[in-house]
DNA sequence: ATAGGAACGATACGTACAGTACCGTAAATA
DNA sequence: TATTTACGGTACTGTACGTATCGTTCCTAT
C-alpha cells in the first residue's frame, strides 16, 4: 500500500479514504480489467463457446497482469471474510452468470439435455482452469484448452473425435 | 507460531530448528494426515474409481480440519515460492502420479482410448472440485461429485444416462 | 472577496505476526 | 566429570496493514 500511495504520487491516507482496505483496491482495480476482457461468446455450438471463453480466459490470465492479480485476490479471499463477500457477489455471481448462457443456449439448440446441470459444466471447464493456474503443475496451453472442452462435450468413453 | 509453541509446551525456537518456516510446519502436519485418508480405489471400472477417489477427496475435505488447512496452504502457496516447491514435489507430484493409475487402468481395460490424457481429466476430476473448495459457490455435494464423474466419462452430449 | 468546510499531504504511530539473537540451563555422552 | 548438544525464555528486528493527528490547500456559498 505504500508503494501504490507512492506511486500514485498520493498521500496513504487518501487510498484509505476511498478503499477500506487492501483487498478491495485491489479487487477494483482487477474486476473492471477482466470483465471488460471477458466477453460471452456464441458461435453457435457449444464446443464453440465452451472453447472461445476459455481461451479468452486463459489469453487474459497468462498475458496480463490480471494474471498474478487473480492469483493473489483467490489466495486473499480465503483468509479475508468480508473480502470473500465481495468477490463472491460481485465477480463469482457475474461471471457464472454470464457463462451460464452459454450452456441455456446450447440447450435450446437442442445440443445437450434439458436437464444438463449449468454449474457442474462450468465447474469442469474452468475449475481445471483454475486447477492449472494456481497448483501451476502444468501449462494452460491451448491443446489443453481443446482437450477439456472436447472431453467436457463428448466425454472420455466416446472414441468419435479427432482432435484427441 | 506463538500459539503453536504455547499448545506444544515448547519454546518457539525449538520449533524453528526442526521447521524453517511457518508453511514446511503446516505442509509436514498436513501431509501425512491427508495423504493417509487418500486411498487409491480399485473398483474395477473407471466410473467407479474416478467416484470412489473424489468422493474421499470431499470428505477428508469436508469433515476433517484438513480441509481449512488445505485451504490455507494453497493459499500460501502462492505467496511463498520456496513453500511452492515442497508444495508441487511433495505433494501435486505424489498425489497425481498415484492417481494417474486410474486412468491407465482404465486403458487397459479398454474402457477408454490409449491416448487419453491423463492429465486432462484429473484436472476435470479434481480441478471441478477444487474450484468449489476455494470459491466456496456451491457445496461439495455428493450429487455433485457424481454429475462431475458421469460427465468426464460419457460427456454432455451422450444422454445415455441414469443419474443425471 | 472572504469565511467555513471538505479533502488532501505528510508522517508518526499502533498492531500483528513471522523469524532471529542471545544466553543461561538441563540433559546426554564420552 | 567435562563437553557438547539441545532447549527455554524472552527480547528483539523487520515488515506491512491500517489509524490518528494536524497543518494546508482548495472549493463553495454568501
Amino acid at each position: 500500500m505504500e508503494e501504490v500511495a507512492v506511486r500514485a504520487q498520493v498521500s496513504k491516507a487518501t487510498i484509505y479514504r476511498r478503499w477500506p482496505t487492501k483487498g478491495t483496491l485491489v479487487f477494483d482495480a482487477f474486476g473492471a480489467q477482466f470483465l471488460a476482457r471477458q466477453p460471452l461468446p456464441d458461435t453457435g455450438s457449444l464446443r464453440g463457446d465452451l472453447l472461445a471463453s476459455l481461451r479468452s480466459w486463459i489469453r487474459v490470465v497468462k498475458g496480463t497482469v490480471t494474471g498474478r492479480t487473480l492469483v493473489g485476490l483467490i489466495a486473499e479471499v480465503q483468509r479475508d471474510p468480508e473480502l470473500a463477500e465481495v468477490w463472491s457477489e460481485r465477480f463469482v455471481r457475474q461471471v457464472r452468470a454470464q457463462h451460464r448462457l452459454m450452456i441455456e443456449r446450447a440447450v435450446e439448440r437442442g445440443e445437450i439435455p434439458s436437464d444438463t446441470d449449468a454449474d457442474v459444466t462450468l465447474d469442469l471447464l474452468f475449475g481445471s482452469a483454475y486447477h492449472r493456474l494456481l497448483q501451476s503443475h502444468l501449462t494452460l496451453s491451448d491443446r489443453f484448452a481443446q482437450s477439456v472442452v472436447d472431453t467436457i462435450v463428448k466425454g472420455l468413453s466416446s472414441d468419435a473425435d479427432g482432435s484427441r
